[in-house]
DNA sequence: CTATGTGAATTTATTCACAGCA
DNA sequence: TGCTGTGAATAAATTCACATAG
């Protein structure tokens, strides 16, 4: 029983030592995009000031948010850019390549098919899934449109993430598809919640939901 | 003197007390959305708890967002779903049409001029502009697509929201066009920071950065 | 002398527990 | 009795200040 609540005591310290914000976690892609963006132009160092003006943020938040990794700088120097990014890619398990398959190819999903954008953090969309006939079987940026009746054995695919982008009224169902073909991570573009299993991690992205919150900071004249 | 300094001490309190968290703000528009819904099957009263099984979060969170604002519900019955949508409404500045410029009609713009949620809260994309003159002149969603250079006096039609969905490269100075033709808010889908001055709040969507925090949740095996 | 890394202080947000009203 | 509304308690995140390393 002492031995118990030593054990659970101990389990708890390390826990909290290693407890990362999800705060922190939210803010490493967009360090990780600006760090990109410097590493193409070249720069091999900088400092968390340098790095905060360039993404208006604060310099101690960014420090604060690296501490909780370990020691990425050089005290004096500042931060080695293609060290720091392999550092937060491997935090974030971007560094291996993460194959999704996008589920409805409509006006959104045609956008999310072409956008290049997730080719920096390692993303590779792989399969494209619709249930009109008029769009399967044809091709956008290098993939093939299949039926969604298709759409099962991802994992066998090596796809572990699947894009939501159906009308609402089918969205719960496709992710229910997206989950017995094994994927392990959602990414929902409809405006409802999406219930999946513990194991099954679901972000969603309500466009509309965002902008509806300008107003309110706009001001009234 | 004194009287000053009273006052801007009875300013800090009324503040104080009128300060809203920007969580509950960014909370607001997800418990309009469950709202609307029930309004339209038909439902006149939702209780705290109910409204937070639907949407999967805390009653008592609901209830201590709705505190800020008084008192919208009735001890021992619950909440009227269209007074409380009115008031939501209200608070967030949504009870009037709020008009938007689109800039950028490629894949992303297209989705974004085609999407309906938007309505639901009140937005109506007025105006669309692109720099292709092979779009120019075409109508989508009953908006026909203006040359970028006749993007100015935006306030003039009653346009007070711009929206981002150029390349990165162009982002900023679309940016610039849009508060010098008068908008308040701006919604930015391009992955970058945008500066603009302090009375017009930008939001940006980034949906890669969303996407790139969604490995770290998902379990390794 | 410069810039990181981190405990401590502060601020902000969440959760609880229950008084108070219908 | 049922459900809201809200102070108080707790937890989390941000900000500060400075010791520490190069």
């Amino acid at each position: 029983m002492n031995v118990n609540s030593n054990t659970n005591r101990l389990a708890g310290i390390l826990m909290r030592y290693h407890k990362i914000p999800d705060e922190t976690i939210r803010r490493l892609p967009v360090y990780l995009r600006g760090l990109l963006f410097l590493s193409e132009s070249g720069q091999e160092r900088i400092s968390s000031r340098n790095l905060a003006d360039m993404l208006s943020v604060n310099p101690w938040q960014i420090r604060k948010d690296f501490s909780y990794f370990g020691d990425f700088g050089t005290r004096g120097v500042g931060y080695n850019i293609t060290k720091l990014i392999k550092h937060i890619n491997k935090i974030l398990k971007l560094n291996v390549v993460h194959r999704a398959a996008l589920v409805g190819v409509g006006n959104l999903g045609t956008a999310v098919l072409a956008y290049a954008g997730f080719r920096i953090y390692g993303f590779d969309i792989a399969a494209a899934f619709d249930i009109n006939p008029k769009v399967i079987g044809k091709k956008i940026n290098n993939v093939t449109i299949e039926d969604v009746s298709k759409l099962r054995m991802l994992k066998k695919r090596n796809i572990d993430i699947g894009i939501i982008a159906v009308p609402r009224s089918a969205a719960q169902e496709t992710a229910d598809a997206l989950v017995k073909a094994g994927v392990k991570g959602i990414l929902n573009f409809s405006p409802c919640y999406i219930a999946a299993p513990k194991k099954v991690k679901v972000i969603t992205i309500d466009i509309a939901i965002d902008l509806a919150r300008l107003p309110y900071y706009m001001p009234s004249n």
